[in-house]
DNA sequence: AAGTTATATAACTCAAAAGTTATGGAGTGC
DNA sequence: GCACTCCATAACTTTTGAGTTATATAACTT
């Protein structure tokens, strides 16, 4: 998956993180974005250019602000990797206790 | 938090997602990890330092093997991460449906 | 002891990422 | 129309990351 790619590399700086917890809150402009921030207002903009990449955030217009939102639906596929994983794991334990649990029987017979 | 950049970071690059995939079926060498891969050994090493240093994988010491294998643990971080983020959101989302719904009953009187 | 295997480390190249400053363009308000 | 605000883009610097080859180390094999 090529979108999981932007997807973990989005949230893995933590001014994007902190950019979708303020947005999780509501829509914001670049410039209310960029307050909290002892950065440039460009940096800011690269790092919503990321976000948006990512399909995490999305941005409307008004006037000459551009509005913000955060766009959860791009959360999924990382829930369902991190689930697959899991799933794919707790199968291979599940045959490993059974393995085990043979094991142990047979020995029981010996 | 800064872990949560060192496990998404890790997560980004699909090599290493692409092992972890194969970790969740079971331990795997260092070079049954590489093998899969048009990629040379020491490259496959980073990666699992990488993995390694964000706590997804762990090694133990077998003779001259170094078998991984995959701790879901440090997935968890991840899941609450965004657990919180949909949590606020929600929260904002109710409230401006209150709101919303406020408005149309005052429009209602007027 | 010698050779071989498994892995790590060092030194390097190349590309990409994160930040900066400077500037441009589109909208708004008077 | 002019000044101002909001934001984007360009050009640049510096750091980091992913990959390479070459080599070192440690354990196993015979």
């Amino acid at each position: 998956m090529q979108n999981l790619d932007q997807s973990f590399n989005a949230l893995a700086d933590p001014t994007r993180r902190a950019i979708l917890a303020r947005l999780a809150r509501g829509e914001a402009t670049v410039l209310e974005l960029a307050a909290p921030f002892s950065m440039s207002q460009p940096a800011i903009s690269k790092h919503l250019k990321v976000l948006e990449g990512a399909g995490l955030v999305s941005r409307r217009v008004d006037g000459t602000r551009r509005p913000c939102r955060l766009e959860p639906a791009a959360l999924d596929a990382i829930d369902r990797w991190i689930a697959d994983l899991r799933r794919v794991l707790e199968t291979n334990y599940s045959r490993l206790d059974a393995l085990l649990a043979d094991i142990e029987m047979n020995e029981g017979e010996a």
